[in-house]
DNA sequence: ACCAATTAGTATGTTTTCCATACAAATTGA
DNA sequence: TCAATTTGTATGGAAAACATACTAATTGGT
């Protein structure tokens, strides 16, 4: 019945996506093709369930000043056509979200999970459990492309054998366990959680631009990050690039580390924080106390915060000039003493930047805690639209 | 005459670059297509001038051991089919390659060139000359591409005003000025020279790998390099990414920085090694004394490049960490000293990185002075075979 | 109010591209 | 020597894209 779609029926879908909508003309002029053939690829996705005249009233002001001619009617993705599921394992929770053709979250579905400690066996077993969860919310019939879990890991020097420390394990065959759960002829990806974010943040986040260089910093206990270099992750050999946290900045570190001192996580993780804040002022805080004391001006706590936007300018700066980011966007739960050190961070930043050398802006997360899940589930959204043959759209009726 | 080529005959083309050379039915499967289709395509590019079946008597060594069936006929690209053109604007001389459809380096041209001090004008009319004279070196009638200058140097925050400092240039619109001599229908790129290098040392190295994962190193005076990220160069917002000359990985340096203390070039670069070797021995040398007295086991030397060896390791570290290259390569005149610190700098890489973290290569560069323009050439090359339209390729003869 | 200019969308016949099928050619292995 | 396998090519047909022409809907000038 479904039959795969053309190369051009993709790269169609493709356009409307980076738009958002397009008349068949503007779709005609962008894909290289004339405007009777585009006609028929855009009747043909219609028909197939994938593409819709948008009815959003709202059509008159594309971008129509003093624009002659017939209007356009303009053209959609119609998010219906097919779903892409991602998954993220983290310490304390599992959670699974699905998004649509069009890029929107869809549904999502998460529980408790005492991650140190259980098997990577118990949560493929929570993950089955939610997807099926997921797909009840899903509309009638509908059937995603995959699944793609976020992990706080890495996979070994092998490519296959994960590591996640933070949960306890070592040399798991994610792949194999997740292959068995969901059936072979169900496409299985794996990622890291800061790399998931990373995509989180800035996939589909600028209607019109798909090439946007970004850093994206997790910061909590550990720091972490995620490379989006012309609009695609950036994932080294084994999908390990953006382990930040190592950045070997200084000499010694807010928190003691035998091993390999001065790395950039032991100056700004929480731990880091909340030890400097510590030897300041004796006083032992949670995050959340440590911003009141800093909010409410205490000195101990802005001393400390001076610190830490010392070396985090430092990190960033030699960041910048390694990746020549445009934008530099904070997440994790640390992320919430930024605002009070914004100008500072930024100062040193420059201070340390070349002359002349475009400083990236430097902003707070959009995406909340479905970041991992829902980044995972925009990298098979991201496959299947380039064209990939291994992630191949189908439309949804015969045709 | 010379109509442009159609998307599988430019995806034909970028297989066969691929791979060196493959039968007609083994292109097919790498294109999806069918034979039948396959040999009519092949059969439209041997006739334009773009490929060839392989003269070459060695091809039964193909892979074919117990490979049962008839043997396929190798097709290959004729690399007469196109000619791409490279320039290199250095600090002593001017250079200019042409690289053909295959890839081949095909011609080269250079002349001396006082930088600092000459203008732009000076730098574009010689650039002119040499490649009147390279393209008398192609065959009769070779229409190059477009030409790729690779420059010292970054565009500025605007995009578009070049800053050369090590040539005194600011602010220069040299695409605006290379426009003008070699006429609008001609396209030309710029590239910053350690991007050129790094593309140089990766483009095309091993058959049947495009998506290779590696970091190039220019250590002379300063320390630049070049990120190749699944075989495509990451560029970063304006081309400027690889800057890791202004990595900050300590809090001094081996050359005094009052401004940005700490770099990794005041630790790596030729100047702060010749300086630690002036603070340790006394002696003032250059880098061809430094590796004979480092070669005779003079103990200053030995020291000194014992320090070189702990700084360079830690930011091979940082980087290792933040790309996950799969190689390192390492170009400029100060790799001479690397394979008598070789161990030590990959103890001390190993020392820093997380365990279990995949441990790049570290390998001395395979191409010598005309990697800039070498690399520029090549990324012309890769352009043009990627099916941009902006370098659309052309049949030879009337069809 | 009306008309030229411009742009969008569609219909129709033709050209181009690709496929399905069939078949001859060249090899391996029994 | 023959079955099995793979390659390359020929041929007719299906499908995708184009060129062209026409209608529809808008702007801007008179």
């Amino acid at each position: 019945m479904s039959t795969d779609l053309r190369p051009n029926e993709t790269r169609a879908l493709a356009a409307l996506f980076r738009a958002g909508a397009l008349s068949r003309a503007a779709l005609a002029r962008d894909l290289g093709l004339t405007r009777s053939t585009t006609g028929a690829l855009v009747l043909g996705l219609t028909e197939a369930g994938l593409a819709r005249e948008r009815s959003d009233e709202a059509d008159d002001e594309q971008d129509g000043e003093g624009r002659v001619g017939r209007p356009g009617i303009l053209v959609e993705i119609d998010g219906n056509g097919g779903f892409f599921l991602g998954a993220y394992i983290g310490v304390n929770w599992i959670a699974t979200v699905a998004v649509d053709l069009a890029g929107a979250l869809r549904a999502s579905a998460s529980r408790a999970f005492a991650g140190p400690g259980s098997t990577p066996e118990a949560a493929v077993a929570i993950i089955r459990e939610l997807v099926a969860e997921i797909r009840s919310q899903l509309p009638e019939g509908a059937r995603p492309y995959g699944l793609n879990v976020a992990v706080p890991g890495f996979p070994a020097a092998d490519g296959i054998s994960y590591h996640a420390t933070i949960l306890g394990w070592h040399g798991v065959n994610l792949a194999e366990l997740l292959g068995n759960a969901f059936g072979d002829d169900f496409p299985i990806l794996l990622e890291n959680d800061a790399n998931a974010v990373a995509v989180a943040e800035t996939y589909g986040a600028q209607p019109g631009k798909d090439d946007e260089d970004a850093l994206v910093i997790l910061i909590e206990n550990g720091v972490g990050g995620g490379i989006i270099n012309a609009g695609r992750l950036h994932r080294g050999r084994l999908g390990g690039a953006g382990e930040i946290g190592h950045l070997r900045i200084g000499d010694e570190g807010f928190v003691f580390d035998a091993k390999r001192p001065g790395r950039l996580e032991s100056y700004v993780g929480k731990d880091a924080l909340l030890a400097r804040y510590l030897h300041i002022s004796g006083r032992r805080a949670g995050v959340d106390e440590f911003v009141a004391a800093l909010a409410s001006g205490d000195p101990a706590a802005v001393a400390t915060a001076r610190d830490w936007a010392l070396w985090f300018g430092r990190g960033l700066a030699t960041l910048a000039c390694t990746l020549q980011p445009e934008r530099i966007i904070l997440s994790g739960s640390v992320n919430a003493i930024y605002p009070f050190v914004a100008e500072q961070v930024e100062a040193f930043l420059l201070d340390f930047l070349a002359e002349g050398y475009p400083v990236p802006t430097v902003e707070l997360a959009r995406v909340g805690a479905e970041g991992p899940a829902l980044g995972a589930a925009c990298l098979l959204h991201q496959a299947a639209l380039s064209g990939d043959p291994q992630f191949q759209l189908r439309g949804l009726a015969a045709r």
